[in-house]
DNA sequence: CCTACCGATCGGTAGG
DNA sequence: CCTACCGATCGGTAGG
C-alpha cells in the first residue's frame, strides 16, 4: 500500500512499454496516467531509459532468485529440479506479466553497456536450466541429446506464454505450468515410468 | 538478381527493422543504405507502414504455403505431419531471418485494422497444427493432453529460434529442426516405439 | 511538482 | 530521384 512515487512510476511504464512498446511510449504518456505533466516525471528519475533499466533488472532479479534455491536444494531428482524450475520460471512469469513482457522484449532498447549486463545475466540463468539437463543425462535419468537445444526450446515455450496469458483466461497460472512441466520432463525422461 | 527497388526497399527495411525495430527505424536509415534520400523514398512507397506490412504478408504467406501441403498430404501418420510441419516452419523461419523476425516481432506496430488481419491469420495458422495434434490424438497415436497448450509451446520454442539461429552457427538449420521435431514427437507419443 | 522552453528528429508533401 | 520545407512530437532542462 505504501507505494512510493518511483515505483507507481515504474508499474505504469511497465503496462505502457508492454502495451505499445518502449520506443512507442512517450515520457508524457507515463505522467499522464500519473496525472502530472511530463517534466515533473524528471524530479522522480534521470531518464526515460533508467525507468527500463529499473524494471528489467527487478525482473532479472525475481527470475534468478525464484530459481536459485531449486538448484541448491539437495534431495531432487534432475526431473524434480526441472519440474520446480519451470513451475518457478512461469509464476514469476505470470505474477507480473507487465514487468516480466517488458524484460523480455523491451531490454533490446537498453544502451549497448546495459544490454551487455543483461545478456549475461540471461546466459547465466539459461546455464543454470541447461545444467540441471545435463545433470540428468549424466545420471541416466534424461535422454542423451543437445543440452543446448533442450534448454532453448524449454526457456523459448517458456516465455512464449508471456505473450497469451491472461489471468482471466480457461487456464491458471498453475495449471498451464503444470502442463509444461509434465510435457518437457516427459520429452526428457529416457524411462517415462521413472516419474520423481 | 533482377531485383525490383521496392523489393531492395524491403529487404533492407527487414534487416533495419529487425536491428532496431521498427518505431527506432527512421525512412532515413533506410534511405542512407540504399544511398538515396529519405523523401526519395516515398517515389516507391505509400507510407513507412506500408513497408513494414509488405513484410509481414510477405512472411505470413511463407508460412501458410510451406505447411499446407503437408496437411493436405494422403499417407502420413500425425507424428510424420507434425515433424514434418515442424521442419517447414523452421525453414521459413531460418531461409529468411529477417523478414521472420519482423514477422515475428514488429507486427503489433501496423495500424489497428492490419494487426487483426494478421492475428486472424495467425489463429488460423496455429489451428493447423493443433489440427494434427488433436487427430494424432484421435487415432491414440499421441498422448491425451491439452492440444492448444501442446500447440502453443511448440510454435512458441519454434518461433525463439528466430531469436539466437546463426546462419554461421555450429548447427544447421536442418539439424535444429530435426531435434525438436524429436523433441516434440517423443513427448507426445504414448508408446516411443511407434516411430513413423 | 509546475510553466516555459529547447534543439533534434520524425514521417511526409510540394514541386520539380 | 532531388531540394526545400512542414507541423508534430520527442526527451530533457531551467528556474522556480
Amino acid at each position: 500500500m505504501v507505494e512510493t512515487r518511483r515505483q507507481q512510476i515504474e508499474d505504469v511504464a511497465s503496462a505502457l512499454f508492454r502495451e505499445r512498446g518502449y520506443p512507442r511510449t512517450s515520457v508524457r504518456d507515463i505522467a499522464r496516467r500519473l496525472d502530472i505533466q511530463g517534466a515533473s516525471l524528471y524530479a522522480h528519475v534521470a531518464s526515460k531509459e533508467d525507468v527500463l533499466w529499473s524494471i528489467v533488472e527487478r525482473s532479472a532479479r525475481c527470475f534468478h532468485d525464484a530459481t536459485r534455491p531449486i538448484v541448491e536444494h539437495p534431495d531432487l531428482t534432475a526431473a524434480g529440479r526441472l519440474r520446480e524450475m519451470i513451475r518457478a520460471h512461469v509464476g514469476v512469469l505470470t505474477d507480473d506479466l507487465g514487468q516480466a513482457t517488458v524484460f523480455l522484449h523491451e531490454w533490446r532498447y537498453l544502451s549497448q553497456a546495459r544490454r551487455a549486463a543483461i545478456l549475461a545475466e540471461r546466459d547465466a540463468y539459461e546455464s543454470r536450466f541447461r545444467g540441471v539437463i545435463e545433470a540428468g543425462q549424466w545420471a541416466g535419468e534424461f535422454m542423451t541429446g543437445h543440452p543446448g537445444l533442450l534448454t532453448r526450446a524449454i526457456l523459448d515455450a517458456l516465455n512464449g506464454i508471456a505473450g497469451w496469458y491472461r489471468p482471466d483466461g480457461p487456464l491458471t497460472a498453475h495449471q498451464i505450468s503444470d502442463h509444461y512441466a509434465e510435457l518437457f520432463t516427459r520429452a526428457l525422461e529416457s524411462n517415462p515410468e521413472a516419474t520423481s
